[in-house]
DNA sequence: GGCGCCCTCGCTATTTTTGGGGACTTGTTT
DNA sequence: AAACAAGTCCCCAAAAATAGCGAGGGCGCC
């Protein structure tokens, strides 16, 4: 094994920048030791960013055909937590095949370990290590390196959002009255219900709407409700 | 260091139910030689469930005080998708410095590192490790074992999950222009401005939003957003 | 003692959303 | 070939949310 679990976050760590990041990216991949490794994260924006090893004609279709609606990998991911087997996803429908195809005949690797990260606010990302072998190598390889993937894609992620230009949004402040009256919207019930469960007027509870409104510079309660959920300041 | 990983992994493998899995808990404290270990998940029924260590008498007091909605750890490790130290954390409120007395009068140590899960579905859980110490002594102990910490995070929920009898709920699957007439309303539009965006008639608008609150069981339009927003159907 | 924030309540009018019908085309799956 | 899901359009009436005006008491901070 010639990568120390170590020595692969020191990689990581002084890593400034997303250029630096996919260069460490192309560096993790030579010491584990596999065809190639894939960091691609949706980020809240719905902008994207990806780290990757894969051949550039490869990612550039990829992209153009707007292919991560049809991967299985990524929504075999979105529906898990631990990371995933590729072997284990569900190929059967004709455009997995498809893709499946053409993934192979571009340069990826027929075996494949993705691991889903998430955070705060629906971010949602991927960490990948894909390789050509057959199945009993494979087994072997990923049964031993599992922990080390796991860790890699949780500070390749945090590094990611940490050279990421996005300043952190000052999120505001609601009081706990505004707290409860958001959190029951977003359990789905009515003002009136609401103002019922709160055990105050419908009026009094519609000023806390506005005022959570107003701090979160919400347009409506719809998206008040959204915007509290996503800063973490309501739980439903 | 009593415990390598590998051992403290091999303790959480084989447990087959959620009672083992206390005991588990109990047994991964003795070997990273702190004073406390917490795992606590808040599933999205709104249930909860904990694996812990710390004094019964608090864990009551916990509940029955709804601390969960006032203990910033659990509030800074939803907004955040690193492991929180509990010093960073912003404890100038007055419920916090409250809610901080009682905690350490019922024994639960001065220093803490929380690692923040999440799953599909808008899983969260909470994996913490709590110590009673200086603050140089706790900053070289989670220096260090970090990585193990958030491991050990990662396999203990998966565990929780395998071992859960509930049957993990079936998040519904939003079809495109369900999920862009959901995103648009999350992100403030009126049902006439999102019908503008998408170029359709605000009728046809209307049928996406009300299968999309079909399929997610929901009472009304904030709480399908609020749904598939928690369920990661949909990013802001 | 004043300033600001939080909690509480009332009224009216307008705009928006929701719920109930139905109908057509284009795909994919079986 | 039939079934099904998805996308598109339409009307109407009832319910809910929004916007505007107002008022008073309590608590903490400088």
């Amino acid at each position: 094994m010639k990568g120390r679990l170590d020595d692969l976050i020191e990689i990581i760590r002084p890593v400034a920048s997303l250029d630096e990041l996919s260069q460490s990216i192309a560096r993790l991949r030579d010491l584990l030791d596999i065809d190639h490794i894939v960091y691609h994260a949706v980020n809240a924006s719905g902008g994207q960013f990806a780290a990757l090893t894969y051949p550039d004609p490869w990612v550039t279709e990829y992209l153009d055909r707007g292919y991560q609606r049809t991967d299985p990998v990524v929504r075999g991911c979105m529906q898990t937590f631990h990371p995933v087997d590729w072997k284990t996803l569900d190929w059967s429908s004709r455009g997995a095949r498809d893709f499946l195809g053409e993934a192979m005949a571009a340069g990826v690797g027929n075996q494949g370990v993705s691991v889903p990260i998430r955070g705060p606010g629906g971010q949602f990302a991927l960490f990948t290590a894909n390789h050509r072998c057959d199945d009993d190598t494979w087994a072997r390889y990923s049964g031993t390196h599992l922990s080390r993937l796991i860790l890699l894609a949780h500070f390749v992620h945090q590094k990611a959002l940490e050279v990421q230009a996005g300043a952190p949004p000052p999120l505001a402040r609601l009081s706990p009255r505004e707290t409860d009256a958001l959190t029951l919207l977003a359990r789905g019930k009515s003002r009136a219900q609401a103002a019922d469960e709160l055990v105050i007027s419908e009026h009094t509870l519609r000023v806390y709407i506005e005022a959570a409104r107003d701090k979160l510079g919400a347009l409506n309660t719809t998206h008040a409700v959204a915007c509290a959920l996503h800063g973490g300041l309501i739980v439903i």
